[in-house]
Order: C-alpha cells, then sequence, then structure tokens
DNA sequence: GCGATAAATGCAACTATTTGCAATTGCTAA
DNA sequence: TTAGCAATTGCAAATAGTTGCATTTATCGC
C-alpha cells in the first residue's frame, strides 16, 4: 500500500474516528494480505500479535476501513464475507453456481451500467467488488 | 400464479424431489405473497395453519424454490433476505448506503451486461434479482 | 495536569441462517 | 403389503455477523 499510517489517521480523523492500536493491527493485517481474506483471517492473523483482540473490534474496524475506501467487501456466496485491499486492480466476480468456480471480471466491464444509472436514475454505485452469480461455461446444460 | 400444484409437483420430480405437505403451505404463502417477503413472514404464515413447521424446513424449502424458479432471493442490505415470486415482474434494486432508500431497476437495464458476458466470458449470469448499492440523488455529497 | 466529553473496546447476548443427525415419511418393486 | 431405500423433517447445535452496554481510553478546553 502506498499509504501511509498517517495517511489513514487522517481519513479517519475527517470522519471523527481516531486512530488506535487495535486499528493499526488490522490495517497492517490488511496491508499485508494478497486477493481475499475473511474476518477470520484478519482476526487470527492480529490476534497473534495482539491477543486481547475481539471479534467485534475487527467486524467494526473492516467496516470503517470500508467506509473510507480502503478495502472492499463482497458476499461471493460460500457463507462468509471477503475482504479485499481497495488498490489492488479492482474486479468484481463471476460465480458459477454449479461448480462454485470464480472468474474475475474487470471493473471496466460494468462501467457501461455505472454510466447507464448515473445517467437514468442519478445513482451513484459505489464501485464495490461485486458477485454475479449464473453458469460458466462448463456448467451450462 | 399461473402455475398449478400440479405443475410444481412435476418439476419437483423431475429433480428427484417431492412434494409435501410442508412445502405446499411455504408454496401457497410464496404464492399469496405480493412483493418482497422474508424468510420469517413465511414462516409466520405457514405456522399459523401448520404450527410444527421447522424455520429449518421453510429456509430449504425456499432454497428449493428458487431453484425450480418459483422464486428470487435477494439481500437489499437490511441483516434479513427478501425473497420475491418470479412471476412477477423481474426488476432488480438500487439500494442507497446513506438513507436506505431502494429504487426499482428494470431487468431490461442489465441486458446489456449479461449480453456482454455471455459473449466474452461464455458466462450465462441468472437472472437473480440484484441489488446494487450506491448512493441515490439526494444523498450524493 | 485535570475533569468533561466522546469514541472505542470487550464481552455477552442476540439475529439470521445453515448443518448434522436421528426419526419419519413416502415411493418402488417384489 | 411389505421391505428397502431415499427424501424429508424437526430439533438442537453451530456459524457468521451484529448489537447493547458497561468500562476503558483519548482528546480537548481549562
Amino acid at each position: 500500500m502506498d499509504r501511509s499510517l498517517a495517511d489513514t489517521t487522517r481519513s479517519l480523523e475527517k470522519l471523527g474516528y481516531r486512530m488506535t492500536p487495535q486499528r493499526m493491527f488490522v490495517l497492517r493485517a490488511v496491508d499485508e494480505s494478497r486477493g481475499h481474506v475473511s474476518a477470520d483471517d484478519i482476526f487470527a492473523s492480529v490476534r497473534a500479535q495482539f491477543p486481547r483482540i475481539s471479534f467485534s473490534t475487527i467486524y467494526r474496524t473492516l467496516d470503517l476501513l470500508q467506509e473510507i475506501g480502503l478495502i472492499t467487501k463482497s458476499d461471493l456466496g460460500a457463507g462468509r464475507v471477503q475482504y479485499h485491499r481497495a488498490d489492488e486492480a479492482h474486479h468484481h466476480h463471476l460465480v458459477c453456481q454449479r461448480c462454485g468456480g470464480i472468474v474475475d471480471l474487470d471493473e471496466q466491464e460494468l462501467e457501461p451500467l455505472w454510466e447507464a444509472l448515473r445517467k437514468r436514475y442519478n445513482f451513484k454505485a459505489c464501485e464495490r467488488h461485486m458477485a454475479i452469480f449464473g453458469n460458466c461455461r462448463q456448467c451450462q446444460s
């Protein structure tokens, strides 16, 4: 991540939040992550260095980090939500309901839709890491 | 619903499932519903006539009805999943993350995207009742 | 520094949903 | 009709995630 701790602290303070040790540890865990991680992954990773942390703090912090745009959240239907650093290439997912396979979809594929929603509905879609369910090539009967 | 009980029974049997009293009651509750209903709504409605029904059966039956295409399921971010008869006009939702407002979006708005996914990824998106999060006109700062 | 105030935490309880399992039910074929 | 087998059920326990609340921690004006 190019963002420094100071940058993040500033983002938080701009919204009236504070930087705390717990948040620093979660931030570090997110920072070191690659690809999708679950709240449980983050919990395990933080807990190794900060044993007193609770699950509620993990969830609350992850929501916060999403709010300031540092991570995105997405439910790929596997029973647990996945988190993802926002600075890794923006992308979405095609999730096959039969085989469970996941294909990445570039942000730009959705641009025309976002554009249409902006124009026709005055709705600004958040560029959130989205999951589209259906069937992949192999699983279409 | 134009579908008769016999039609549904046939759809179930085609997949190796059976029509049971519990399923008939859930079906009836779905049939009488308008717009979005939660599993809890269905549970309450069925329970009034069939007190021994359990929540697991409700959930399992709703999943089944989705599988045979009678209902669609969607998570509008309100903490509980909403179910919707598939024969009511297909639509999707624009959910405002600030005010919680929900605007309906016609199926056809997504057609170009489905088309692109079919062509470029050979992926057949299921026409599932989708939620797109973002900010509505009033809530854009 | 010191007290007031607000934010953040951990814990325990709660919500919605899913799952494992033993018991029940319902086809099917002899 | 009955045995056998698979599908279905209810229940209780598990899961992911959220929430209320009392306590702790930080910040700010004095």
